[in-house]
DNA sequence: TTTCAACATATTGTCAACAATATGATTGAA
DNA sequence: TTCAATCATATTGTTGACAATATGTTGAAA
């Protein structure tokens, strides 16, 4: 059979395992599975119409992205991010992040930076018009750092961030319903970032980096004093 | 029954995918399953001893841990690094390796100290008397940045590094069968970390260990050339 | 009332069988 | 010979049933 040619018509084969999993971990970030609760094999496996086998899989997948916790015989439970470990979380993110900015300041080229004011000057938009419709300000900051992230070229580097991390920061959000923090200072500091990119300065945009997220960090830990 | 008084006699419980996973693991990163090998089902559990079920959770779990590469409806392959994915590891390394000597820093008393000499002394030995013998002294350097990353309190951090990228670092040195790898310099610069970190001076602990792995990245490629 | 044990129930762990897909060999035609 | 289609085999994906463990409840004794 023509391989080129039928794959335009079939659907890509994944597996249940596989889709339950996405399924799953949106659920958790969005917090319909609530931090900490218990997930139920039979209940759920009921809820996507699959037994069991594959549901165990993707379970298990869950588990090495950090976001369930199986106890032996008990089972397994979203977890539940405390301050400290968030604290651990922005203090990782701050290294790496940092990292990216320094290897992208050695690949972007001018559209790349063009690419990154476009998104700049849309949040700027979202920020005065909505006035804190807060959901869309989280993402789109987290769209200028997914984006940083994609231009420094180290595959395993956006892995760890995109597909890992980020998915803890937002499952943390959630379960705090976090405060707006600062949007007119992150603003800034995003186009200073920029301008360190466009001027190939792989030391000040990872300075800068840094920095942004050492105050992200300060203003999470100073939301704990209340 | 009485819990306190059986659990001294009967092994704590565990899951037999539990199991498989740590073995499995072991035997990729010892390179006994060889990197790029097909992972064939029916035949690991009739080498272990059990059905295809926590089998296939177990692999499920390697998946997390980016030890093995899942493509639907054909099976699991152990991972194979080439070059650019290994300098990509050693990137995210001389970041985090970097940080967890600016948060050791700041924790370190001196009986850690005292710790970080004994196993460069160890190594000293070793490196004088076996006079060659790499496996000890390569697993003798994991020795030393294992105790760091732990000094440096950040649980995430330690999991990241010790659970997941040296894994990595182990199976990459057995597929390559790297070279020794400039072990009096990094004994020397190992030294000047230790130093710095006694006088709890993070920024050059930081410094001097990016430097470090920069230093071993640089051998890595050079060993690329031939 | 409290505490402990025994029981009933629910959930997790494991297995073997079946279905769907891929892989490799064979056959037949150009 | 070479290529394609077809078939046989092996492997993966999925399921439902059973076993082992944990959880919650009831009831009896102190």
């Amino acid at each position: 059979m023509n391989k080129e040619f039928s794959s335009l018509i079939e659907t890509r084969p994944s597996t249940l395992a596989d889709d339950v999993f996405s399924n799953l971990r949106t659920a958790i970030v969005k917090g319909e599975l609530e931090s900490g609760s218990k997930i139920n094999e039979p209940q759920l496996s009921k809820l996507y119409g699959i037994s069991r086998g594959p549901l165990r899989e993707a379970i298990r997948r869950l588990e090495g992205c950090k976001l369930v916790e199986i106890t032996p015989n008990v089972g397994a439970k979203v977890i539940s991010l405390n301050k400290s470990q968030a604290i651990e979380i922005y203090e990782i993110r701050e290294s790496l992040e940092g990292l990216a900015c320094r290897l992208s300041a050695t690949r972007v080229d001018q559209k790349d930076c063009n690419k990154l004011r476009d998104l700049l000057s849309n949040h700027a938009q979202q920020i005065q018009s909505e006035n804190g419709r807060l959901y869309y300000q989280k993402e789109g900051d987290l769209d200028f750092h997914y984006l940083i992230v994609q231009l420094s070229g180290n595959a395993r580097l956006f892995h760890l961030l995109c597909e890992e991390l980020y998915h803890l920061l937002r499952l943390y959000r959630c379960q705090t319903s976090s405060k707006p923090s600062r949007p007119g200072q992150a603003f800034k500091e995003h186009h200073n970032i920029v301008d360190a990119l466009e001027n190939r300065d792989g030391e000040l945009a990872e300075m800068l980096m840094r920095r942004h997220i050492a105050n992200a960090k300060e203003t999470l830990i100073s939301q704990f004093e209340e």
